[in-house]
RNA sequence: GGGCAGAUGGCCGAGUGGCUAAAGGCGACAGACUGUAAAUCUGUUCUCUUCGGAGUACGGAGGUUCGAAUCCUUCUCUGCCCA
């Protein structure tokens, strides 16, 4: 199967120019994606642009990972009210490393290969291009028009908020980028999400007139969720791929909750498992669907993917705990059992104002797991809080060192999902 | 430069002198149901709180008034039209 068979299976393939198909058959091709450098992390966001080039890598290409050091410094200004993240140079160099440090583990950088991922970083050829050797070089080849026609352009032509120039000239920018790959690198496909479509489609059209050269692309479908929310927030904000910001339990956790109809979608987005494979996954997640063998195969395959043998065993003890066993009493935990918990969110507190004892709702304010006692209060009484698996129902209840299990831990339950492990010291 | 329209809570959007911490919707969080699913129903959703309240808030500043998101002045910003 070739690699855009693989990927059309995988419904990773949205829009692709004519052609694209046959020149990734005819030779070993260089293509790229863009990444923002807007955090010293990626998140799960950019979790497809990487997987589209490790599957571009496996098939033999060769994958150029950019960098939008030029781009991030613009800001993209259509977020209206938000202050624009003018990121400073200082701040993007630091991001552009910690983004580079990630994709290294994903992608076969090793120049001893003939398809060697390589970085690159736009600032490079557009820190010394001047404005008016922009314009003459670069706007000459592309009329308002064509860009006027994009529907990017379009949708914000009629709305309210209007556009800047900064903004409509982002195609621009953004098509020079592949421009300049395409001379330097022989670059001669851009890939990307569909929002992207159209910026990629004037980077073709500037190859051709300005170079007459043939160049190709594909986008993939942007990930929604059935539900149609936001994809790759928890309720903790962001799911990061740095485990420094988002342990293995919580990334695991976050794939683990996949709904039914995203699961489905997402086990071959999202996982390099085979079409039989994953067939045989469907159907048996369609015999029973409590079972939830889609979702536990997507949460493994990922973070093994993401973080590693060790730490997807973490992520899936930490789960057990949590999770399968909850219906031992808290107070039957071992403490190994306890601290196998690694991953969820630790809290601590003074042992010494526990002997005293202390009401739940400063406790539980105090503890930070709720950020105010309003709103632990809140919580206590619409009966979302458990202490060591116990719903609280008494809004005056006193916790004292007679909750400590092992005389060290006590366990908080904010919802259904959200733990907290509290030690005392 | 001239004219018109507009700026309300995370977002959308009602509200034209007191009954407005501000309808409604979306989103988010929680409860019930369940499979850590979906759908549905319910509650919460500016901040703090000793749960009695208190403090901030309707683009900014000033003013009128016992009282302003609502009226006036001015500034800023946005969109549209004319030059």
């Amino acid at each position: 199967m070739n690699l855009i068979e693989e990927l059309r299976w995988r419904g990773m393939i949205q829009d692709i120019m004519p052609g694209t198909e046959e020149q990734l058959k005819k030779e070993m091709t260089s293509a790229y994606i863009g990444f923002d450098p807007t955090a010293d992390s990626l998140h799960i966001g950019s979790l497809v642009p990487i997987l589209l080039l490790v599957h571009l890598q496996k098939a033999g290409h060769k994958p150029y990972a950019l960098v939008g050091g030029a781009t991030g410094m613009v800001g993209d200004p259509s977020g209206k009210s938000e202050e624009r993240n003018l990121l400073s140079e200082e701040v993007l160099k630091l991001n552009q490393e910690g983004v580079r440090k990630q994709l290294m583990k994903y992608l076969d950088f090793d120049p001893a290969k003939p398809n060697a991922a390589e970085m690159v970083n736009n600032y490079d050829w557009f820190k010394d291009f001047t404005f008016l050797n922009f314009i003459r070089d670069v706007g000459k080849h592309i009329t308002v028009n064509y860009m006027m026609s994009k529907d990017s352009v379009k949708k914000r032509l009629d709305g309210e908020t209007g556009m800047s120039f900064t903004e409509f000239t982002y195609q621009l920018v953004q098509g020079y980028d592949f421009y300049w790959l395409y001379q330097n690198k022989n670059c001669k496909l851009q890939m990307g999400g569909s929002d992207q479509w159209g910026n990629i489609v004037t980077g073709t059209e500037l190859i051709r007139r300005k170079a007459g050269g043939e160049a190709f692309a594909f986008t993939c479908p942007l990930i929604t969720k059935a539900d149609g929310s936001k994809f790759g927030k928890s309720e903790k904000g962001n799911v990061w791929l740095d485990i420094t910001k988002t342990s293995a339990y919580e990334f695991y956790q976050f794939w683990i909750r996949a709904s039914d109809a995203d699961a489905e979608k997402w086990i071959k987005i999202f996982t390099f498992l085979d079409q039989p494979t994953v067939n045989e996954l469907l159907s048996a997640h369609a015999i029973d669907p409590s079972k939830k063998v889609l979702q536990k195969k997507l949460a493994e395959q990922v973070t093994l993917f993401v973080h590693g043998e060790a730490a997807l065993q973490e992520a899936l003890l930490a789960t057990e705990k949590a999770f399968t066993q909850k219906e031992i009493p808290a107070e039957e935990l071992t403490l190994q059992d306890i601290e196998a918990m690694q991953g969820i969110t630790q809290l601590s507190f003074s042992k010494e104002a526990l002997l005293n004892g202390i009401d739940v709702v400063s406790f539980l304010a105090e503890t930070g797991a709720f950020p105010s006692k309003g709103e632990a209060r809140k919580s206590v009484q619409g009966g979302g809080v458990s202490i060591n698996r116990k719903k609280i129902q008494d809004i005056q209840l006193q916790i004292n060192n007679t909750f400590l299990l092992h005389d060290t831990y006590i366990l908080v339950q904010k919802g259904k999902s959200n733990h907290f492990l509290v030690k005392a010291g």
